[in-house]
This record gives C-alpha cells, structure tokens and sequence, in this order.
DNA sequence: CAAATATATTCACATATTCTAATATTTGAA
DNA sequence: TTCAAATATTAGAATATGTGAATATATTTG
C-alpha cells in the first residue's frame, strides 16, 4: 500500500461523527475513556471499539495509569484533517461557463471523435 | 443536520481511491466521462456511479457538451483536502511521558475517586 | 432514420461497517 | 480477598456500501 493509499485509508477510518469527536477532544490532550462518555451518547463498549479501530489505524495511542487507559493522539496528519473541517467556507468554487437552465457549455479538451 | 456533521458526511464520501483520483483530476480543471477512464481501471459504469454519488453529494456539478458530460469541482472544502493528503509529515506528534516498555505513565487530569 | 458514441441507471450480490448486548479482564480499594 | 470501577472483547443483527452485468438513454453522424 503507497503513501497515497493509506492516507485515504486513515480519512474513511475516520468519517464518523463519534470518531471525529474523539479525535477533536484528543487535539486538546491526553484523555481516558471516561472522560469522553461525559459528552459522547454512546455506550462505553461502543467508545471503546472506536478507540480500538483508530488505534489499529495508527491514528492515536494510549498509556496506562492505573485503571486508566489514556488515550493520546499520535498522527499528525489529523490535526490538519480536524482544522479544515472546522473552516468556514465563502461559496462554491467559480464554476466554468455554462447556461444556468439548460445547464449547456464547451467542453475545453480535445474532442476524440 | 449541522455544519460539522454534514462536512464528515462529505469526508465518508470521498474515502474511497477512485473518488479521490476522480477529485484530484478536476482540481485541475473540468473533465468528461472518457477522460477518466484514460486514468482509472475500473468499467465506465462504476465510474458513472462514484460520479453520481459525488453530485448527490454537492461535491460536484456537470454541464453538458453534445453527448459530453462535463464535471467540474463545486465545493471548496475539497481543495483543502486534497492538498492536505498530499502533504508529507515528518513523523508522529510528540507523545505524552510514558514508559516505552510498560507503557505506564500519569493521566493530567483529575480523577475522580 | 439507423448506427455509433457517450454516459447513466438498475438490480442483485458480496462485503464491510456499526451498534447492542453480554461478558471478560485488570486494577485499586476496603 | 473480595468488591467495585474502568475498560475491552466477542458475537450477532441490522444496515450500508461497492461492484459487475445488463440494459437504458440521449446525441451525433452518416
């Protein structure tokens, strides 16, 4: 698997609301399972198996204290992720020229024919 | 649905090898059907699917061209991520103070008792 | 109009993903 | 030692997703 390939991997392992949630806590800092069932409304096994599947992506990572698994996050790659998916964006990008109702334009390539 | 939550849905969308090669391709400028099945190894319909999924997703858009279709990028965010999975890291993130061998280490937070 | 080209749609199947429920494991406290 | 707390694991059901095959549609060309 290239580079490219994995990277794309880590996005689909982390398109989930509850995934992404974890993640943005973990940005801030180290944090254990129970801290994330005071604002996730999902059942600690299920928290758990999310834990799981980003570990297992090498996306995050945890120490031991105690009784306390604590988690903390080991790719940088997400944090870029976790920042532009808080951006605001103004628009659309400019489209090219086209009628707006019969929705016709010039394709700019070369035409095989 | 909100902001954030729509922004992962695009994310999931988007998880997928064809569908990146698809996105980085209009990043460069419009494109039609046959120009992607120069670079994809996959049949035209299943091109024709991720597409569709695209579209229904606000991604991106099409104007027609005789028996052309015409796809052009339309959401923004999408440039961003492109470029992000581009991008090369040097290594993972600082870790929190542990102990390599035994993995124990000291949560920073309070604990409740 | 008939044929060819460009592309889309539909269906059915295989596979993957996610959640719930039940239970197990580990550790600190009493 | 026994109990409670913190967390993990497993299995199974429900659902979603991706793909191939077949076929449909629209447009241009002859």
């Amino acid at each position: 698997m290239n580079e490219s390939t994995s990277r794309i991997e880590l996005l689909k392992v982390v398109s989930h609301p509850a995934r992404i949630a974890i993640l943005d806590e973990l940005s801030k800092g180290v944090k254990c399972v129970s801290d994330f069932q005071g604002f996730l409304e999902i059942s600690q096994p299920n928290i758990s198996q999310h834990l799981s599947a980003l570990r297992l992506a090498g996306i995050i990572d945890f120490f031991i204290d105690g009784r306390l698994r604590c988690y903390f996050l080991k790719n940088p790659f997400i944090l870029d992720l976790l920042e532009i998916l808080k951006k605001q964006y103004a628009g659309e990008l400019p489209g090219p020229e086209c009628c707006p109702v019969t929705k016709k334009g010039t394709y700019p390539g070369e035409r095989r024919r």
